[in-house]
DNA sequence: TGAATACAGTTTGTATACAAATGAATAAAT
DNA sequence: ATTTATTCATTTGTATACAAACTGTATTCA
């Protein structure tokens, strides 16, 4: 009944970090996290490079490990990056689904609906993250997978202000009513239709993106580069 | 003087997995490569975990380090993804490419041409996809990159044979056709016509492919299918 | 004979001791 | 006073011993 420990810490990392409880380009202490997990730091290291590689962390020889940062850099290509993939992931989502999966979303979707009704900003988007994740699972593509992982990592942490500050009122509701469309037409294998929500859904997101402000207090105007372009 | 023991064996690995020297799903023993390489486990198992992150090896909990498979379902999912982001990483590679940059291009293209008049098969391929990852460089975008590099090594693995057993004629020096436009294209900063040349490329590479008939039913290792020589 | 199980050998996973590298503080020099 | 060395404490990286898990073979029992 005991749970793997290095999935424990792997998950509790992978938690701070959507989160924002551990800030963009923190550093972590081997030492201390390896007490607190009871592990030696060889199996922590471990997962110190698989979160790495899956885009968590970020790691630089012969320094400490640190939670990725998030700099307008990094926004910028966030920002040619993320309505293609997120389109296309809703379109094989729409080709390649099981009913079981459709199900599980369903399930996900109910708990994104009572975490919106709650005042828990995390709740609420972690469940968001959840949904999203269960329809890359739907996609079923290995190669596009890491790409769309990395970006949902970084959205996540980003919409974070939004679903903390704001009530369950207008962009919220139809945040939630894209997510029933979404299962409809992933459900009904409306590839097409899928992709298009998954930009409406993006263009939705574009107004969280502005209340967003940088961690390490870069004085950049979000604005440039969300009026920026579609592709 | 010496290099990176690490880094060597991480080269050395990513080599003969894109050269297929290394079968798809082959078993790697830690010890003996430990030995060949003289490092001990522990830094060994950190490029095991590296490289399978990256798409070069898979591992599965208490099971040993494996060559990453390619099966009738990979290749799916690679034709699913493939156009969509090659096209991307080239019109990006035109948005953001530097001066330098184009310049390494150039020098690459011309080794790639060099290769072409070689019969080595293997200096071929991976001139190749040295040309494709330096585009990949140019686009700068980190969301992208893991899985372009993803698809770049499952594309050059297929492609092996193709350079292999071709002579330097019609499609070979069509390709590199291909490469010299994507390079005046992209210093050109022509946006659009990149995307293109890469769409042309990829139908191309189709044409390779198809000298890969697997039987559809079955969902076996391409590996045994590919490998003609011992060692 | 055949299935289930127990055992042994091998391989993977973890803990820990030690080596190498870094960065901060201090001392020396121009 | 600013720059350049030097030292030392801290942290990261590696080697190795040991524990846990898996695989195949042999043995037992129906």
């Amino acid at each position: 009944m005991t749970k793997d420990k290095k999935q424990q810490l792997s998950e509790a990392i992978q938690h701070n970090v959507l989160t924002l409880q551990w800030a963009p380009g923190q550093d972590l202490d081997e030492s201390s996290l390896s007490l607190q997990f009871g592990l030696s730091r060889t199996p922590l290291r471990e997962v110190f490079r698989d979160l790495a590689g899956q885009g968590f962390l970020s790691q630089k020889q012969h320094r400490n490990t640190r939670v990725a940062e998030l700099s307008h850099q990094t926004l910028r290509e966030f920002f040619q990056a993320a309505p293609m993939i997120y389109s296309a992931i809703m379109r094989l989502a729409a080709e390649n689904r099981t009913i079981a999966q459709v199900q599980q979303l369903e399930v996900i979707q109910d708990d994104f609906e009572q975490a919106l009704a709650s005042a828990d900003g995390q709740a609420r988007s972690l469940a968001n993250h959840r949904f999203h994740k269960q329809t890359a699972l739907m996609a079923n593509n290995r190669y596009l997978l890491p790409s769309f992982e990395r970006l949902l990592i970084d959205h996540t942490r980003i919409g974070q202000t939004f679903f903390r500050t704001a009530g369950p009122d207008q962009p919220m509701s139809e945040a939630s009513d894209h997510h029933r469309q979404m299962i409809a037409a992933i459900s009904a294998g409306e590839v097409a239709r899928a992709g298009d929500l998954a930009i409406e859904h993006w263009n939705l997101s574009r107004a969280q993106f502005a209340q967003f402000v940088m961690p390490q207090s870069l004085d950049v105007n979000l604005g440039q580069w969300i009026q920026g372009e579609p592709s």
